[in-house]
DNA sequence: TTGTAAGCGTTATCAC
DNA sequence: GTGATAACGCTTACAA
């Protein structure tokens, strides 16, 4: 499909291109009259400036920032994206998303989709300690701000919590509860923000004249179900731990769940403490009866449907309309009534 | 910064820049050798090839699949975007993420944006039902798909859960289970969704010869916080009802937090029905004791140098390191052993 | 198999 | 104030 271009509206108007430009840009040398009919013809013709090619005069980049994060589904995550593309909105800047999912290859095919897109800018939310692919924004000259978490690859900007003060807090937190028997359910290996917040629950231990055995810090891949499935660790303890510190909230929630399987008690019998204060964190606990939605599905169909229209080129004129079925989700909230 | 061109790798290895653009593309009418060595060329200057100018070649598209979201917070959203991010990948198209929060000139801006960015295609999630926003992505004749829920303003592709048939279920659910009193809590107003459940929730209340009172129909904003303070309500109704159909699992958990502040006991007193199944909402949620990350705070101040360092062309060499301070959020997961 | 040249939609630099 | 013209980095006929 052919768009409107300056060239169309000079032609309208009977100006050159060039004063249609300027009447569209920062209207500097130019008459009023001759700006105000530009306008009209601009709004007129519906005319849409292509950005792509004002990005290219001059080697200007985009305005496209890449907002890559490990797992989109993490709420922490999407908290921080909200708040930034709201910040950065005022600039007229974008965000392109780029979910890694832990994996390195996939950050890194990411960094260069953004280098050849002239992406303008990158936040990085919490890359791996040696993360190798901060080095070709740096040799590429891209201006990038690290979050969460410190690295070694690179001299970086950074935005982090306070994660051994952060750990300190829930530890010492815990210890003046009483508790004396702590477990950490940790991060993932390789990442700073693990380190710091072990070496924290270390101290604190230490501080308190506590033995460190290994075997009560357990690795996690930071998803409620790695903290679900992690926690059967804790059967092959000689004791049950009176307190958990767990990474973060998204692991706790996974924690909590294997305890509760397992009958015990939160906090009577095993207390529990996260990281984060993720929005959902506040809510009082809630096993929800549900009608689920497929969501995954819907995307993949959405997503199918999208890509023949894009390839197709519109050819099939019939809308398509999908309904997936919804099913029934019996869990704890729905009281029978005999 | 000046970046490598194909003009450099045809410097470098004495071919035209035609050829290195046929080494660099498909491939097609080269010599094998030819093609190897421009390769090894391009490799050794680091070179990334320019996508906003091949784009700009013949009019053609980005490779940018605009995302438009009314609330990224959702959890809802969120798992869809991750479904269709994964999906859209393998044809090398990336998303461009465009949060409105509900409101329609935010949505309106944003799909300019994409035009002018000349998106390739657009995926719009819950639009309301005479959104005129759409009607421009048909003018301009943007391949789009829309989520959630049908709308009158234009003949669009969907897809979407069968709502009707999703909200029955849940009503027929509590019927069967002997509940009588039953209270609606509605999306927003001006949603096909929202009317959809509505409909099945008279239409179930009817066909079981039960009176449907317009009081137990509460509209929310499809918020946890609207759906909490629009509980409130359930203190003007004459009775408490047995149950409760919530619009979707985000708005019951707002629901929830009000019945258990209040002193009821979910399911004892009230049963609660949601719709979604959000990822969470299977698991036992907590009241979870915790460390809290200002996720807003750092979002800004990750913007803020982001921006500076795009802004003052990277002038400040000196490196930013901010750590943020945490708080303790005490809540109900931590037992004092006195 | 390779090179030349035109063109994509802009902005910027000159003249006039 | 306005209009040619070049340039941005690339692809793609068309020639050679």
């Amino acid at each position: 499909m052919k768009r409107i271009t300056i060239i169309d509206i000079a032609n309208e108007t009977g100006f050159s291109k060039s004063t249609v430009s300027r009447a569209l840009g920062d209207g500097s040398n130019i008459k009023k009259s001759t700006k105000n009919k530009i306008l009209r013809a601009a709004k007129k013709l519906n005319y849409y400036p292509n950005e792509i090619a004002r990005s290219l005069v001059a080697s200007k980049n985009t305005n496209f920032i890449g907002m890559i994060v490990s797992d989109i589904t993490n709420q922490s995550y999407v908290e921080l994206i909200k708040s930034i593309e709201g910040h950065i909105k005022k600039f007229h800047f974008n965000i392109i998303l780029c979910n890694t999912d832990y994996d390195l290859d996939e950050e890194r095919r990411y960094i260069e989709l953004l280098i050849r897109n002239r992406a303008i800018g990158v936040v990085i939310a919490a890359p791996e300690k040696n993360d190798k692919n901060l080095e070709i924004l740096v040799r590429e000259n891209i201006p990038f701000v690290v979050w969460g978490t410190e690295v070694n690859t690179a001299d970086v900007d950074l935005v982090s919590v306070d994660n051994y003060e952060g750990a300190r807090l829930a530890m010492n937190y815990l210890i003046d509860n009483g508790h004396r028997n702590i477990v950490h359910f940790a991060g993932p290996e390789n990442f700073t923000v693990t380190e710091e917040r072990i070496k924290a629950y270390k101290d604190v231990m230490l501080e308190n004249g506590l033995k460190i055995d290994n075997k009560n810090i357990i690795y996690t891949k930071n998803t409620p179900e790695s903290g679900y499935s992690m926690a059967k660790n804790l059967e092959d303890l000689k004791t049950m731990p009176t307190a958990i510190f767990a990474f973060c909230d998204y692991v706790a929630l996974g924690v909590w769940k294997y305890l509760i399987e397992k009958g015990y008690k939160v906090p009577d019998d095993v207390s529990l403490i996260g990281f984060d204060d993720i929005e959902t964190s506040g809510f009082k606990k809630i096993d929800l009866t549900t009608i689920r939605q497929p969501f995954k599905k819907m995307g993949e169909k959405a997503a199918e449907i999208l890509v023949r229209n894009i390839k197709d080129h519109n050819l099939s004129k019939i809308k398509e309309k999908i309904y997936i079925k919804p099913t029934l989700i019996e869990r704890s909230t729905v009281r029978k009534i005999s």
